[in-house]
DNA sequence: CGCGACCAAACGAACGATCGTTCGTTTGTG
DNA sequence: CACAAACGAACGATCGTTCGTTTGGTCGCG
């Protein structure tokens, strides 16, 4: 799964070693549920059934795993841009895939994913300006993908792109606060709900 | 402007007295730029110019403060729904007040707002329950409008009121993310926008 | 096969800093 | 003079972090 499950033993047993990657996942786990400045070293510590000094064997501090919590969540996202930018269909196509893997990556990695929408504020301030400049450019990928379906003329006349981007972004991102998975819906079926109401709206289409 | 204003001196002045409402709005600005666990109490004294122990002579501690803060954004959004729901026009009406209401709420009261939607989970237990409770209540004056709309033939066929309700919180509590006051988008072109993105989506009338 | 050397991982005491909070004192205004 | 507001030192607790020590598994070598 990671690259360094080579040096993990049966892992999860007690007395078993923990990785680098432990730490960084608990530490996601931690910071989304608590927050970064909720969360202690000690605290997480405990998650793992050390002392908090002992996480120190692993990383250098804890802004450390901030700023690794966080660019995980960031790779993850930058990989459904890249993905969805391959193929060369028509603009709206780009658009529903760029939706489809959103979900998918806030289903998959919610961790990382809400710390890295809720937390990044806390990051050290050079590792905060990256971060914000990858925000951006996700969201350019939006705006850039709704003027071209604009130019093809598949959206609604007078669209602004930079708003839809953002209203569309905030139905993606809220998914980050509601979602369980517990819940009965699967992802698809939820990443098929949003675009339905992203494309269609709610009123019925003889009253607007 | 508030009930207490009348013990408020000239306000500002160096050397003027501050008042418990004065604490209170100081401790929402910074709840909602740091948070409320990278807020301290000495931060909180030196925005108000004293020290952090004077606060104590406004309130008793630092969660009667969250308390109060969250107590005051919840109280902005109840009344929201409490005007909506009065008059007894068509669903679809009361739906499209509730979206106008919520968006003036976030711009009139956006410290609060913030705190309340993203620092509630540190509310001491008993208040976080009272707090999720109100949520919920909020969350079913979206879904009710959105049934009775469904019955009056007014929106898409087969549409789920529960997750329509998310979405369309989703689209509206972003707004406390992105916006600024400084922008350029006065509060009623912002609601008339996202209305005209809930209604009616993004797809052209003929490709869908 | 057994055994000692090695080494990463975890321990646990301790550090200075900062946290929320207390309380006796000072200040300034009505 | 009275009283609320702010001060400022101090409290115990907890924070992130350091560091010398202990542990337990791995590997080379006879």
């Amino acid at each position: 799964m990671s690259s360094t499950d080579v040096d993990a033993p049966v892992a999860g047993g007690p007395g078993a070693t923990r990785t680098r990657d432990d730490v960084v996942a608990a530490a996601g786990r931690l910071f989304a549920q608590r927050g970064f400045h909720g969360t202690s070293m000690r605290d997480l510590g405990e998650e793992l059934g050390m002392l908090g000094s002992s996480l120190y064997s692993h990383v250098q501090g804890k802004n450390e795993l901030l700023v690794e919590v966080i660019g995980r969540g960031a790779e993850f996202f930058n990989g459904v841009v890249t993905d969805a930018t391959m193929a060369d269909g028509p603009a709206v196509d780009e658009l529903r895939h760029l939706v489809y893997g959103h979900v998918h990556v806030v289903v998959e990695h919610i961790d990382e994913a809400r710390t890295f929408l809720f937390e990044s504020r806390f990051l050290p301030e050079a590792d905060r300006l990256k971060i914000v400049a990858m925000r951006d450019a996700y969201e350019e990928a939006y705006r850039s993908a709704i003027e071209r379906a604009e130019e093809e003329g598949s959206l609604v006349q007078g669209i602004d792109a930079r708003m839809t981007a953002i209203f569309i972004l905030s139905v993606l991102n809220a998914l980050i606060r509601w979602y369980r998975p517990s819940g009965k819906r699967q992802p698809a079926d939820i990443a098929e709900e949003m675009w339905a109401f992203i494309a269609g709206g709610i009123l019925a289409g003889d009253t607007r």
